[in-house]
DNA sequence: AAGAATATACGAATCAGATCGTATTTACTC
DNA sequence: GAGTAAATACGATCTGATTCGTATATTCTT
């Protein structure tokens, strides 16, 4: 059996418009341009057509009983971010988790984010 | 003045090229596809396009004194998955960089890892 | 020096992502 | 019910990534 969804990776366009979803929650194509449009400037046939093909690859749903058609994440972003991450990780850190978590503290400089990141693994500790 | 090198967020294709250049140093085209050619069945013309788009690119440096060109990354590991991992960031985790970490260890099973980043947590803390 | 082997250069084909214009359909308003 | 507004469907274009065939140049071998 084939499967469904193994949870597809999104293009640089379609992971913006899952942001929208995720954060809005279900939202027809018009609400989504409304939110994308304040930052880029991108035409509303073209929210609805990667919207289409999100669609075709199964990384939205959608309710078609009202004429406007009401889209929804189809992978949580918890979900959707291992995923990429996972990518990354076997693309370009040899399959390291680790590797890949010490070049982000690394890099990063604030403070609250390590704070953060140590309070993490304390509670992975217990 | 223009910046020569914004550190350029290099491809899938060219990602594989520059792993190989990284673990074995300066290589010629022929030796890189040596490698490659040993997990896809890639042609070695198409290897020598992709590098000569990278040098255009400046993703490589070339040694053109001999016949056979010899190329070598022209940024270093790290730099590079600093520049992924940041865009990642950017894109999929609100910028924040502990969320991906909290993401990235959340996913990870092996106990080693885990250790690994406690160690790196604890270097810090000093 | 001719021929084989091995390089690079170049250009074309293919494919996917992204964008948008136009056509068509659907629903509301008067 | 005719006309307008608003939505989806469709298809074309553009760009970048990837792939590779063929042409050309260089070097080595005998």
């Amino acid at each position: 059996m084939a499967q469904e969804n193994p949870t597809v990776k999104p293009t640089q366009a379609e992971l913006t418009l899952l942001n929208v979803l995720w954060k809005m929650g279900p939202a027809t194509v018009r609400q989504v341009h409304e939110v994308v449009s304040q930052t880029q400037k991108t035409g509303y046939t073209t929210v609805l057509k990667i919207l289409q093909i999100m669609h075709d690859k199964s990384l939205v749903i959608r309710d078609e009983s009202n004429r406007a058609h009401v889209y929804a994440a189809a992978n949580s972003q918890t979900q959707t971010q291992s995923s990429l991450i996972k990518d990354l990780i076997s693309k370009a850190f040899g399959g390291s988790t680790s590797k890949l978590v010490m070049r982000a503290i690394d890099d990063s400089t604030s403070e609250q984010e390590i704070n953060d990141i140590r309070q993490l693994l304390n509670s992975l500790e217990k």
